[in-house]
DNA sequence: ATAACAATGTTAAAGCGCATAACATGCGAA
DNA sequence: TTCGCATGTTATGCGCTTTAACATTGTTAT
């Protein structure tokens, strides 16, 4: 992150760059940066760069890692405040999912749209991973805490929740969740829907 | 289409250029592709293609004009074969749905990821609002048919199916779907949520 | 302590793609 | 037929990625 370069040797030009070119992805709006700006930005030539990272793609693929880390601190905070495995330890996780999505839209777009080869998105794997475990744990505490068992299974309760908040997410970052319906809120939409999923015994 | 240049000039260099620039982002597997690529295979100097876009966003965006209209076809045909606004309507509607974005993924990515700018996305608007359009009716047919009132607007209804198929879709483009849940099928957990957003009379 | 080596920086340069400029050709209307 | 506009061409500049060859610093073994 230090710019400075007092010395011949950066420091940590690693961690500089990867935090860089995140600043400058939400800057730019846009995801399609530079490696010579990120290497102006960090005080450095631009070969510089490639003794830490193979290529562009490996050092887009670390910001992409980054932000599911932070994406993940979203989630986290967001259901701290609430008893785990109530309707509104969903609503706490669904907002966090959409509110990411709007304050960091293009934070978001990186995320889930960036194609990088499989091998380089592994970085990313465990944070999604953990992302998913708090989701599917949210759901077995719920299906134990009702009365009436679940028609299915929490992993594929979980899936559909995950797809249906994704979906709203994904439609209102492209602009087109109110083209058709101008007065539609996304957070009444994900609530309506999770209690359609889950039912509302 | 045409790429023999038996005369000086092309003929049609405009459309020729869109749909060789589709043909390249499928078989590429990427919608980066190159204004010089796109030339080359149409028989003609990159600097042509100039005189019919603005620059290279102009092209794409004209490719993914061409690609939603082919989706609105998908969408029709499969409603063409069943009783509308059924559940079996809205079965034909997902699948088709989930089938083009399985069966020409990048061209499904380049629908809904690809960042025009504002003005030159309007070339697919039309055909987007028609997309909605045929869901909005579905839903509208379904709701006079059902005997007990539906309890939100088909407006909101439809927008609410839209999200979450388009969730499934998306979640399963970006290899996401089967990664918690191995044995999950897109067609299934698409039924499973429109039973839960229409009920089940 | 110091010499060798590993790590990490630099400049130079090759190569590609976008976009524009200046020029050439051909079609269609007066 | 001839003029003008539409639509081609080649030439060129600029910015970006990536590699190569070289320079500097930090570290480790003797």
């Amino acid at each position: 992150m230090n710019v400075s370069t007092r010395t011949y040797h950066h420091g940590d030009l690693q961690n500089c760059a990867i935090a860089v070119a995140a600043q400058l992805v939400e800057s730019s709006g846009s995801y399609d940066i530079t490696i010579t700006q990120v290497a102006k930005l960090s005080g450095v030539s631009a070969a510089a760069l490639y003794r830490h990272f193979k290529d562009k793609e490996a050092l887009v693929s670390a910001v992409a890692e980054l932000i599911h880390k932070s994406f993940m601190e979203y989630l986290l905070t967001a259901e701290a405040k609430v008893e785990r495995g109530t309707l509104a330890h969903f609503e706490a996780l669904g907002t966090a999912y959409l509110r990411f999505a709007e304050e960091k839209p293009t934070f978001f777009g990186l995320m889930w749209e960036y194609r990088g080869s499989a091998e380089i998105k592994q970085g990313s794997a465990p944070a999604m991973e953990a992302g998913f475990q708090i989701l599917l744990d949210a759901v077995e505490r719920y299906t134990t805490r009702q009365s009436s068992p679940q028609p299915h299974s929490p992993l594929r309760t979980a899936t559909l929740l995950w797809s249906t908040v994704h979906g709203i997410a994904t439609l209102r970052h492209n602009h087109l969740l109110d083209t058709f319906d101008e007065n539609v809120k996304a957070e009444e939409l994900l609530k309506t829907a999770t209690q359609a999923i889950l039912g509302t015994d």
